[in-house]
DNA sequence: AGCGTAACGGTTGAG
DNA sequence: TGCTCAACCGTTACG
């Protein structure tokens, strides 16, 4: 059976490739650094690679979350709410207006200029998306609620689940969205909502939970904004707020408290464009360092050297993973 | 040995 | 509606 989603890093821990480290590996890690444990130490003993581990405390005292950012889509550059709100009133008060016509109309009621008027398909794509059915009144803002409920976006709430018994892949029904089953969340949280769970690394990282028949909590990673705002002052992340924590929790749950998770939720939902961001408006601001890489890779002046990458060719992971469980017998 | 980070393969979602 | 692309991710390995 091919491998789905859980890869195993050379320390034996767990990752998914491309996804975010849970929320609670996230925090364990800073509040481990903040207990004086060396980097490296961590890196070990949560078995999350001490690049992970630079990265996500580098992070942590620059911006003070411990959440990632907010991964996928673009810069709103022209679907402000503004816009919106404005092709919603031309709709409305003209239900046949063509979608040129908003575009005209945005330009001369001056919400947009030429350079940032919301092309033809966008507008279409406004209509249809964002607005809908005008025959419903409110329906913008009833789907935006909609849309939350649903948690369709996998930004609200993770569709992978951390490698169980049985992938995620094999435990949803082929042509099941994962969404469908990450809406109805099972209430098979850990055991207890007690930080101390939460935190209970083992049962993220160990192999024999892994391999146990308990496995993996089925996402982990929905525990939302656990950033500054839910420390003390001064970083105290050991004078954490736990019941802030569990109220986290509980609003990943399939509840009528999900709207409270979502609007608290680092993962800008469609309608956050102020928070774009992400990490609940605790990123910084303009170009943070770490877009360096990104500017490096694409071959942009501004990263220092133009010096052709090197024949760097690492391992794939599948071979890591041979290696670690080579390791582990 | 420990750390910072480039390179990489991956995911995501607005346009 | 499917594609593109720029954002993000964590791991690996180099220096």
């Amino acid at each position: 059976m091919e491998q789905t989603y859980g890869e195993v890093n050379q320390l034996g821990g767990v990752f998914v490739n491309g996804r975010p480290l849970p929320n609670a590996i996230r925090l364990r890690i800073v509040e481990l650094a903040q207990l004086g444990i060396r980097p490296c130490d961590i890196s070990r003993q949560l078995r999350v690679s001490h690049g992970c581990v630079s990265k996500i405390l580098a992070r942590y005292n620059e911006t003070g979350s411990i959440l990632p950012g907010a991964i996928g889509g673009s810069k709103p550059r022209v679907t402000t709410p503004n816009v919106v709100k404005n092709i919603r009133e031309y709709k409305q008060n003209d239900p046949g207006i063509f979608a040129w016509e908003i575009r005209d109309r945005l330009l001369a009621d001056g919400v947009c200029d030429k350079y940032n008027v919301p092309s033809v398909s966008s507008i279409s794509r406004i209509l249809r998306n964002k607005i809908g059915n005008l025959s419903q009144p409110n329906q913008y803002e009833s789907s935006k609620q909609a849309t939350a409920q649903a948690g369709l976006s996998y930004n609200h709430i993770y569709p992978y689940s951390y490698p169980n018994t049985m992938s995620p892949k094999m435990s949803s029904p082929p042509g099941v969205p994962v969404t469908a089953g990450h809406v109805s969340i099972s209430r098979a949280w850990p055991s207890a909502h007690t930080v101390s769970n939460i935190l209970g690394i083992r049962a993220f990282m160990d192999p024999a939970a892994i391999a146990g028949t308990e496995g993996y909590p089925p996402k982990m990673e929905e525990w939302s904004s656990v950033n500054r705002a839910a420390f003390p002052a001064a970083h105290t992340v050991n004078g954490i707020d736990k019941s802030a924590i569990d109220a986290d929790i509980k609003y990943a749950q399939p509840s009528s408290t999900l709207s409270s998770y979502v609007s608290a939720c680092a993962y800008s939902p469609t309608n956050q464009y102020g928070v774009y961001s992400g990490s609940a408006g605790a990123e910084p601001g303009p170009v943070p360092p770490r877009q360096r890489d990104e500017y490096a890779r694409r071959g942009d002046p501004l990263a220092d050297g133009l010096q052709a990458p090197g024949p760097r060719r690492r391992q794939k992971t599948t071979q890591s993973l041979e290696q670690a469980a080579a390791a582990a017998t």
